[in-house]
DNA sequence: AATGAATGAGAATTCATTCAT
DNA sequence: GATGAATGAATTCTCATTCAT
């Protein structure tokens, strides 16, 4: 069972009732440590021991928050999916064309995942774990940024004959694998991730997309 | 240690000592059993003992084929990564120009994905278990990939400010993405997956990547 | 690392902690049952499942107090050389000069050795299961020979030209090679062990220190 | 079964049959291979792979000159024992007294257990391994041993209080111990064993081994 | 006489989950 | 609310031995 991807997921325990102050801070703390031995680990290096005792609480008590390791697993899916959001709405924010929109929008998604590497493949890892968690994921992204090329397909901001759904998708694969191969990968000299995505790489994929999305005059000689 | 991913990668057990005929035939039998198990219940759901039943062939036998669970997963990677690429390549087989190249490039990894949807997600699945093969995976794609784009750069076949390796990255990821939302997730009204993409989809997407690609005349409005 | 020989080690579990009440019997149980099933089939014959069976314990629980077979056959051992060196005291308490300590040590040894024919057998098997240990054990029960000799040597007890490290070793060797031929391999007519050594073995082995500690008188004829 | 233990013991095969030229070859071969492998690893690290590699033949092969791991360790275990026994012989050779006799018996010993420590480590593994075959070992020295006490007694050159059998088997006792400790665990600066036994050390035992047979003047004070 | 592929019983070990305290 | 001892199914891997070639 998942959590409601926006409600606030940490009012209950793992049976329904609703926590006392006390309970959502250890819930919290459970969901801290999660955040920290998924990300180091991966999910299936991860243990229960392991999160309670850097939780530090007792093993048991982990079943008092949580029904399953999987399910610990979903509602950190769900709270990294607000945050990359988030960091994607604030950089969109203010801007004023569609295309400027979307650099923002890859701009934000870049420096969530540049700042919590190991933390991004843990929401790549939602789809050997909790597919149905994963299209949550994606799909929440994609909604957003479907409903901004719609719009911006009508004003003309962006070329007609594109499908909003279809680019959407596309345009999420893209930063994902740019992502993977360009900061999940890349590691300088000391052996540490980049801090951001090096700028070469961010120019030329900008190009790209203001290639694909920008309206084509008429008489273009696409079909 | 990863086998050499063109190299006949059947000539050697688990100690490296070639095989016989007969050694070969099961090595064979393994890794079929193998595509078939890790692509119905994953990686970690998949275990030795139902790899080896499924093959007709003896526990301990495996063990004189492969070091473990994980070199037997990156033998098939490996082949399905020579299976992939053999299918986009003979797609792409007599195609003139780089855009239609490129449409039936992506029309062979669409093929091979809808007709083995699982065993795709065996790849995907590489990343928690085998970065180093799927980095070869993705890597080996791409090359191919970046050196047409390189070529058609030089020829004036597509926009010359583009650049081949991350515009080759950013397309593969597309495919990744519009592979897994309209193939792996899509199902009919009998819960079966589509034996080809969509064709509102495929063009869909090679609208914009014509968009993406096409050589610009002078004087476009871009910077 | 081998748990401190004197020390109550049955104070931690597996990963150092303290152990509860409930947790220190578990332990004590698991400690019995390997001491019988070490002893009735040796060290490679016994498996952790024979000695949680025989415990009465679940086979997981074993990891909770010990890391490995090695280990719980390595604080056996440790617990046997307490057992051996408290019997060994007990009998040589009380005894007046050192010829009669000499016969009451060897006497305490063979009680031992009779009463746990198997079990003194786990202690010569550790040579080839941990040889660390099996050194404590013999530098333990070597270490009060020594001193005791020193003294009688200082005293005129024993005669002088003796080394008391080499002749320490050289009568520990003699008490486990007659232990070894006259009560671990004596069987009755019924086929059981002897209750203890024979008089007669243990006679002519008395004779035999006492000739070679007993004190010469000047101008004897070595050297 | 066990081999003769003084029978050529290389001259028929696992089921019995007398071997041709060749296979004496190929037996002894697999002897040669099974003393290192065993000496190296001892008797459970050994397995019967590493023994026909080391042997440059085939693993089915093993089976037509040995029933099982076991039945190759007791042929190897018998061989050690003709090769101590002749060494010990060889040095006892020529003496005059039986006082002589047992230092130059003990030399030999001492000389075999330096020159292949890890081999007579062997010989001790088979007390867990194979415990007839050890009985045999000891037996076939301690007899030899024995018979020499019990002329040296007639003639008067040791005590004749003394038990020939007893002391035989404390005589062996104190060979073994002083051996292990000061031949099997000591180490020199560089980790190598001493290429032979400590004068000092070899001194106090002759010390304390005189004591311990010599005849006895009347009058002595013991009973 | 020689070979080595095949076998499967058996071993150690892990860990999500339960439940009595 | 919190705890952590107990559990056992499940997994990986080893290796002595067999047998068809």
């Amino acid at each position: 069972m998942i959590a409601d991807i926006d409600g606030n997921a940490s009012v209950s325990n793992a049976t329904g009732k609703p926590l006392t102050k006390r309970g959502e801070a250890t819930r919290t703390r459970l969901l801290e440590a999660a955040e920290v031995v998924f990300a180091e680990q991966g999910y299936h290096e991860a243990s229960i021991v392991k999160i309670t005792e850097r939780a530090g609480i007792g093993l048991g008590t982990f079943y008092l928050y949580f029904d399953s390791k999987q399910s610990i697993f979903e509602a950190l899916v769900i709270d990294l999916n607000r945050r990359v959001r988030h960091s994607m709405a604030e950089a969109m924010a203010g801007t004023s064309d569609r295309i400027a929109a979307e650099r923002a929008g890859f701009a934000g998604f870049f420096r969530f995942t540049a700042q919590h590497p190991a933390l991004y493949r843990v929401v790549r890892e939602a789809e050997f774990v909790s597919p149905e968690v994963l299209k949550l994921h994606y799909t929440r992204i994609v909604e957003g940024y479907e409903a901004g090329l719609a719009r911006a397909k009508e004003s003309g901001d962006i070329d007609r004959r594109l499908d909003p759904e279809v680019t959407a998708w596309a345009l999420m694969g893209m930063g994902e694998l740019i992502g993977m191969r360009f900061l999940l990968w890349e590691r300088d000299e000391n052996g540490l991730p980049p801090a951001q995505l090096d700028e070469r790489v961010f120019t030329a994929m900008t190009q790209m997309i203001d290639n694909a999305l920008a309206p084509r005059r008429e008489g273009n000689h696409d079909d």
